[in-house]
DNA sequence: ATCTTATGAATGTGTATTCATTCATTTTTT
DNA sequence: AAAAAATGAATGAATACACATTCATAAGAT
């Protein structure tokens, strides 16, 4: 049992367990079971229950964020950003399914349980579309009337609930990258500055 | 105690709880106690703790499907009764925040728990909207490359996010017609057929 | 007097967390 | 080089507690 990083196993058994049952439902033993760990073991490495979850959001979000800030700076189009953007968030839902359950419904509920909780990292990312805004209206490509913080909110709304209902519905009539192509679509041709093309 | 519904006031009461504490958190002692109310008088009205969340989906968005449908029925240009409904849905959010946090939250976390409820409601709600993408597609106002199923959940969640963190956080730098505003434009201009104003 | 509605203490279950014990490795002693 | 001692990661049974639900009893209505 040498050479295997229990941290990491017990956070990848708790995403796929907390994405099965969400995390109220789900038991300590079930997330050690899914780890091949004692119950006790995952003390030794977690304070305990909401810790596990803490720490899955600002590993895995942390992760994200670098993937999407590399991705930003290859590009200087703000239009090709939001393009991108979505494509990125969108496929991230689709290749990791158990990952967006957890984080799109327990994001949601963790500011009950945890008050004290500010989720920092989530804020970071989705942030990067404000700065994407920032840049485009200083550029004269997007209206100047527009709102940074009520577009990064509509924008990241859109593609979350349409990727959460794209992972949860069973028949596609869409794919991922459609999908994404229509929202970016609609998003930027939405908020062009007068003028431009 | 005879002129005062139980049932009315113990989903009420819920609606409190549930926005104070989330679902699983809240105690059934807690529900009483908001209600003025025995705890097993609960069990007289409800079957049990999820019943209490499941009448209480039906029943609110019941009225709030119904006054949506009355609203749209009295306009028929497209452009208008987006821009109706985004500031209906948001105002709403405002104007009864505790029942929007719990249907927002749990309306995430339901799947999880009670397999078996298909939130019809829900989803009746939504379709208003695919409703009206598919007027002005057929009255050639909007684009026929749309899916109106892309698009119904891309706009909910657009107004459903914005409204979310509206309600969440303290300060606020733009008020809900704004928003509703701001995101109706953005759609609406992100959605129109060529040639059209 | 009977039926309906309401009460809240008692029950029972589920499960998060603890901690005494095990045992494979490593370190020290001879 | 072998034996003895120390270490601490890992275990999982035992603990402790919270809380949904029940039900014997009471209050109120007709």
């Amino acid at each position: 049992m040498r050479t295997s990083d229990k941290h990491t196993k017990i956070i990848e058994a708790a995403i796929t367990v907390f994405a099965r049952k969400g995390f109220f439902s789900a038991r300590i033993s079930d997330i050690a079971k899914e780890a091949q760990v004692a119950d006790g073991t995952i003390y030794l490495y977690f304070n305990n229950k909401y810790d596990i979850l803490i720490s899955l959001f600002e590993e895995e979000i942390g992760k994200i964020i670098l993937e999407v800030k590399l991705l930003m700076e290859k590009e200087s189009d703000p239009r090709s950003m939001l393009q991108i953007f979505a494509l990125h968030h969108m496929q991230l839902m689709e290749e990791k399914r158990e990952l967006a359950e957890v984080l799109q419904m327990e994001l949601r509920q963790s500011n009950k349980f945890m008050k004290e909780y500010r989720n920092t990292k989530f804020i970071e990312y989705v942030d990067v579309v404000s700065a994407i805004i920032h840049k485009g209206q200083e550029e004269g490509v997007f209206r100047k009337s527009l709102l940074p913080g009520v577009f990064k909110r509509a924008f990241f709304g859109a593609l979350d609930e349409t990727s959460r209902l794209w992972v949860l519905s069973p028949d596609h009539t869409y794919t991922i990258a459609e999908a994404a192509q229509q929202i970016s679509d609609i998003f930027i041709s939405g908020i062009m500055a007068e003028g431009q093309a």
